[in-house]
DNA sequence: CAGGGTTATGGTCGTGTCAACCAAAACCTC
DNA sequence: GAGGTTTTGGTTGACACGACCATAACCCTG
């Protein structure tokens, strides 16, 4: 009973249970963060997992991951919530075949994260504790949790979404210090200014001035974030207009 | 009943069919083509689809994308499959929840792909006709094509997948061609070839030369592919290593 | 209140890449 | 052979990048 592979047919069709998980992301303390919920049942009973949980019938995928960061976090409108993934493996969820799409959520620090709506214990974990595999993770979260790290990273460079990271009013050096934890680097604060205000309309300067820390300094100015764009074409060598040369 | 919504429990879960649907992208006759196959049952019976079918319980999703473009193409061994999308709105299909996995596969120009090993009618229609709106696509197909063909696009400026377009030798203008059409744009040869070469290893040059076609012009150096890779961290700033300035 | 420490901000400048263009080489057809 | 076309190599001005210096404006300590 092999017919209309092509144009599928859902009747008859083999049974899954589809769910969202949500990579929570946070700078805090001056390092990247992620919220982790512990399990209480089995398997993997006590172990650190991603939150996530079941799509509803009537909500679509972007919905799901809304009400999953609503519920965990207690956050509305998602500042930042793009999916990035789906995991299928057969052997991912040992009692039954889960089909995942993981999404990713960059939140400003914000207390009282921590404590959901659900009586679950989560937590901020610095995401270096479970790179090294300090801190083991329940299913494939491990793999799910690279991933989206990797996929920030590329978003950092090719997007706006380090405002994400920070309050609704920052300093460039708050914004300077998201690159450079997210990409373990350290940057030219002159250079990276500079880089910064040349994308006009990415951070707008409010007139005010940040209190310095208790190190001292000079007061930084204090910005807000513009609109969150998407990187024009980086496609390079292409022509005027007018002529052309060496074409087919 | 809402306890353990973080921690998911597959036991009372809502039950939803799982799809992988391959968007095959291909150069054929200088443009960029589609594989296409036409719905032989309603809903949406008659019209063109993006080829896709069940995942099945024991494959992950990865095989079971490469299950499939061999059933469509018959093309093993993907050259080139990539996951970039999941889609799962209530409404996508009129009978019930379907959450499809969209694939990605890039392949050079293969004659007798239209024809599948199934009965149902195929075929490799140009991207144009599908993004002015000129050919309707069943579900929500036409969504799941203008994203693959945004991933291309980025994919094509941010790493090697350009050789997969092409056959196992080329020449710069076969790959300077597929940029142009990817992106519409007009490319200079010059310039084109030389930021080609800087990336090295990523095409090597066989000693042969290909022989002109009708309109002459001087015998193109005939490449292979190498290792197609993501380039490295777009980060700039960065500090050489000694003392840091402007630090937290 | 003076001075040292720290951070933010502005400026400079050599190097390298990019893009536009030019020119030669090597083929085609007529 | 002439004219056309394509590939390939070369040149050159403009501009971005990266490293560094200098100054401004705060902190704290004595």
């Amino acid at each position: 009973m092999v017919v209309e592979t092509t144009t599928y047919d859902p009747h008859g069709f083999p049974p899954f249970a589809v769910t969202v998980d949500v990579v929570v992301l946070t700078m805090s303390d001056g390092r990247l963060h992620v919220l982790l919920v512990r399990r209480g049942v089995p398997p993997f009973e006590g172990m650190w997992a991603i939150p996530g949980g079941f799509k509803r019938p009537e909500e679509s995928l972007d919905e799901a991951a809304q009400r999953e960061l609503l519920e965990e976090t207690g956050v509305d409108g998602a500042s930042l919530l793009r999916q990035f993934g789906a995991y299928g493996d057969p052997e991912r969820d040992p009692r039954m075949n889960v089909v995942t799409i993981a999404y990713i959520a960059v939140l400003r620090d914000v207390q009282g994260i921590a404590g959901g709506t659900d009586a679950v214990a989560a937590a901020l974990v610095p995401l270096s504790q479970i790179l090294n595999g300090k801190i083991e993770l329940a299913f494939d979260h491990a793999q799910i949790l690279r991933d989206a790290v990797e996929r920030v990273r590329t978003d950092l460079a090719l997007t706006g979404i380090a405002t994400a990271f920070v309050g609704p009013t920052f300093t460039l050096a708050e914004l300077r210090a998201v690159y450079e934890e997210v990409w373990g680097v350290q940057l030219d604060a002159a250079n990276f200014r500079r880089s910064v205000l040349a994308e006009k309309g990415w951070v707008i300067s409010t007139g005010r001035r940040a209190r310095p820390g208790p190190e001292g300094g000079k007061p930084a100015e204090l910005y807000r974030a513009g609109r969150m764009w998407r990187h024009g074409a980086p496609i390079r060598y292409a022509q005027p207009s007018g002529k052309r040369r060496g074409s087919k």
